[in-house]
DNA sequence: CTTTGGATCGTCT
DNA sequence: GACGATCCAAAGG
């Protein structure tokens, strides 16, 4: 296929640079695989909405490991959300995958699903991704390089990104570190 | 179409 | 004991 594994080199930059290079990137995960269309930055160094910004705990360790591995947590009491790991290692960052354009096993996204009605309604949260792809608790951690794998594939890069506030958040309300691709009907709340 | 509230529990204070 | 980096069904216009 002609898709090629991102190294780990990729990760290791500012959260910042890293999150909108995301986009247009495939999350593949055994027959399943999507392409990126919404992210969020997450800096724990200086960034109040941060897991990490508190200092280490047992959930948000990842965080604080190598680059280029899943960081996955429970929220709400039902759902689990992926991040993906960045910087330095000891430095905190992740990247939010929020929404993906569904690509290759929709008809096992369905199945996992069973409330999309549309292929739009498929991976268009956090939320929702890690139910299509099946990610969980068992994927803290994962190494991106192995399985699951993000990739690059030999189409062009986004050309039209946007940057926004982030969603569901209370605090660090004011950065914009939301990117997503303009006018994708796959992102979240999309309308029109 | 938009708005509202319920579900449901791990995590940290 | 409070509160989520959310989703969805139901109710209201």
């Amino acid at each position: 296929m002609s898709e090629s594994v991102l190294p780990r080199s990729f990760y290791e930059r500012d959260v910042l640079e890293v999150a909108p290079d995301l986009l247009g990137k495939v999350l593949r995960y055994g027959a399943l695989s999507g392409r990126i269309v919404e992210v969020e930055a997450y800096r724990g160094s200086d960034d109040p909405a941060s897991h990490a910004f508190g200092g280490m705990t047992p959930r948000n360790a990842t965080m604080f490991g190598p680059a280029g591995h899943l960081y996955t947590y429970f929220t709400y009491g039902m759902h689990w959300c992926a991040n993906v790991v960045c910087g330095p290692q000891g430095t905190p960052g992740a990247v939010l995958l929020r929404a993906a354009r569904p690509l290759d096993g929709i008809d096992v996204m369905f199945t996992r699903r069973a409330a999309a009605r549309r292929e739009t309604d498929l991976c268009s949260g956090p939320a929702k991704l890690c139910q299509a792809f099946g990610l969980g608790a068992d994927h803290d951690g994962a190494d991106l390089t192995v399985a699951p794998t993000m990739a690059a594939d030999a189409g062009p890069d986004p050309t039209d990104v946007a940057t926004g506030v982030r969603i569901g958040i209370t605090r660090g309300t004011d950065l914009p570190w939301r990117y997503w691709i303009r006018g994708d009907p796959h992102v979240s709340g999309f309308r029109g």
